[in-house]
DNA sequence: TCGTAAGCGAGACGGTACGTCCCGTCTTTGA
DNA sequence: TCAAAGACGGGACGTACCGTCTCGCTTACGA
């Protein structure tokens, strides 16, 4: 068969090993302060296969991100016919798994892989688009079924939720009720006083 | 005077040739991938005059955010009486000066930094905080002209406009007249489908 | 037959592109720096078949002295009856092939790996003995012929010749005419001025 | 002064650390299987400190050479006025001092040294020659008295004499009473008989 | 006006990590 | 059943930086 090549098969024990101990590494050290070497003897491997696989360490991290090693999506609820109590109900359980101070620091660790490198980048880009996605989705079934207004930006408005979101991740302010409970507030109905109008 | 010790006072030239190496580099650079020795050497400095002023790479970079290298606040515009008009101008102002691709990769640099530690990201929380307040400052007035609903989270509206614009820019995608419109339309009227009540 | 083992008999073909590899790898970088990756390659074999017949590089060299492409031994022309001319010619001979550069850099080779390793040491005496065995036998000759004295160490005076020759090698001096003639005047007739007594 | 050049003086501490594990590696190792990384952990030294002196290897074992942290030079006794007694002697103590192994395998690894590179075999060449040079003026010493025949190529017989015990070291063979008086014999008697003349 | 106490550029120091080469071993595929 | 191809854990390479430590020199205060 063709693509059959000779010598011995990639050894997927060692890549699971490579992708955990990048994921523990970053989640302790960040993303600079990473250490290669650090990860080949924590993942007792030999730091060539690192490099045999990945041309530098955003590559890695960027496997590490692709085989849902950092990023654990959001998995919606289901629909309950209320767009807003869905909503609701995915940012609060999106903030409570990043109350978690690990998961947190993983968070900010990957984010500033992305911020720094465009390979990173698109694939955590990727990533949280499937995570966005479930948000779109309801969003736009609420937009189908007459609850939101039709002309609704969707994914903009997927966009600020999670950039709102992360931006208190960066910043290391908690994702508290509070905080979730006015954005949501903003989102579904505006800062305007139309009882002015 | 009390407080004078003898000997030479501190190079005020070395400090910007310092902080503006830094910029420099952190622009081309990133965070991570900052180097002191090249910083030393681009400054025309010693690396012991960086490390006598800075104990580390993280306040280097925290003093070049509070001496205004790094991050240019933006101003808010005369008030027009129209908040709407107003904000969507300093978004857009915002927007253009993040088209410039060094501005870009400047705040890709700064947010991975912010992301990765603690004392940077009090820094930038303080110089960000200050450009967060010139909107917080015309909202409050908005909702005292009685444009805006009186329970208007106003801190919370800003750091969701912060969060989705640093988002943006974070993820490559460009700040075009598209998204800033359908951010607009976002933040003031909501999402809900009035008509339908 | 007995010893008949069942599977495919080893490969003469391998093993001489092995040798040969060696052989080549020797002249041009000398015994440290010889790489058996490199040797593999050249020879169009897989590394395992080197590992399979010899546990270290020094019996791969070892291997390489004993199957003679590295120490060619220097024939002795026929007994013209007059030992001093034989034993002479032999020796311009030596120095004549040791002139050719790559010839030069074997042997200095070869002589770095005898210097550093048991095994290859054994294998290169064992040859060069077999060289200066025609000059052993030569040298008795005149001994019994009555041309030398009876008690002459003959093989003390083999390895004083042959030391003498190498350390020209080894120092990169060259083996011109002045060395040789002035060798065979000291070996023949020695220094001690006979006239004085 | 000119030459005063700013910045840290180099070590001397540490020039000496490296040196004495320089060659209490090759001693210990050979050439080849030395290794720089060891020699810096032995000696307590950054890598980075050996690099910046040597350029290679090579240039470290040649300074060890320079420094006499390796060839002790065998010092001729004071002449007798018989000069084959003083050269005996003088032989004598040279086969006595490298019957210790140490000092054989580092004579050896110093000779593969010298074999593979020319930087090294310069620097031995220049510390043997002076070794050789006591044995030169005591010949020629011998050749004003008299004694030897005055067209002696002294050099030559000094090379031969090395030449034969370095050989004798290679080849590990002990360099014994029986060899030592053959060599002696052979040098200054010669192999001729004179008597069938 | 002089000594003394910083600050300065330069650069060597003991180290850590880099990314590469090679070691000797171990699969895997094809002949 | 062997041999090539090639991945594996590991060790050393030579380089780049780290943060610290002298150097010789330049300021600038206070005695």
């Amino acid at each position: 068969m063709a693509g059959d090549r000779p010598g011995r098969k990639r050894s997927e024990v060692s890549r699971a090993a490579i992708l955990e101990a990048t994921r523990d590494e970053l989640t302790a050290e960040g993303y600079d302060r990473l250490s290669i070497d650090r990860i080949a003897t924590a993942a007792g491997v030999g730091k060539q296969t690192i490099y045999r696989w990945y041309p530098s360490k955003s590559e890695l991290v960027a496997d590490c991100i692709l085989a849902g090693y950092i990023v654990r999506p959001v998995i919606m609820t289901p629909d309950t016919g209320d767009v807003r109590r869905d909503i609701a109900t995915w940012i609060r359980s999106f903030a409570k798994e990043s109350r978690t101070p690990s998961a947190a620091s993983l968070t900010r660790a990957i984010t500033a892989a992305a911020a720094e490198d465009n390979a990173v980048a698109a694939h955590y880009q990727d990533q949280v688009t499937i995570t966005q996605e479930t948000l779109v989705t309801r969003l736009r079934a609420g937009v189908d079924a007459g609850q939101l207004q039709k002309d609704t930006g969707v994914s903009t408005v997927a966009e600020t939720v999670v950039g709102a979101l992360l931006y208190r991740i960066l910043t290391r302010q908690e994702l508290d009720d509070v905080f979730v409970d006015e954005l949501v507030e903003l989102i579904f109905s505006g800062i305007v006083n139309r009882e002015e109008r």
